[in-house]
DNA sequence: TAAGTATTTAGATATTTGTCTAAATATTTA
DNA sequence: TAAATATTTAGACAAATATCTAAATACTTA
């Protein structure tokens, strides 16, 4: 979790998770979206993958990066914890 | 969100939330779990409170801190839209 | 009112972070 | 194979962060 929490914690970060909702991108189309240099982009989208957040595949001259929502399950998990709703409900039984 | 992911972004704050979850309880006695100083976890549960994760109230010598739930719902719609039912289920409808 | 307890504020410091430019690597195309 | 394109790596630097000790504030009790 803590590389999940670290890799969010940046505006710029939690925005480039968002454009990939829309489906995968290249660095390169990703950084155009930005007023950022690319090594700065290439930076984040590193610490987005460091997190698992995302996943990215080499296609010839490109890469191309993609939301990975396993990890977003288990914040989602994390961030339940905390609702009124989840000590109520049986199937949330904690240990 | 940026206050919130910025308050999240410590193992010690989110084992602070983690502690509430018991009920509410005085700086102090969150001070006791840990190993920092009382400055020290004064300052987290003041981030805390910034990101309106946590709210205080001074009773006498005390401050008693709980958890606020308001912003974990805000928390938990951010990370909804990322997975991938979010889409398909029309009560989740995205401006 | 003086001493004790609970908590925060202030100020210092080492570490981490986000950004940049320049250079390196890998692939494609002329 | 040389030039162009896509992306990352390396190294530098300013700003932000987590921690500490010392001091200040506020309340309680003897």
């Amino acid at each position: 979790m803590n590389t999940v929490f670290k890799a969010l914690n940046d505006k710029t970060r939690r925005d480039i998770l968002e454009l990939l909702k829309d489906g995968d991108k290249t660095a390169g189309d990703i950084a155009d979206h930005f007023q950022f240099s690319k090594p700065t982009i290439s930076h984040h989208l590193d610490l987005l993958r460091q997190a698992e957040l995302l996943t990215s595949e080499k296609k010839g001259q490109y890469i191309y990066y993609s939301l990975n929502t396993t990890v977003v399950d288990e914040l989602l998990k994390w961030v339940l914890q905390f609702t009124p709703s989840f000590n109520q409900n049986p199937a949330y039984e904690n240990k």
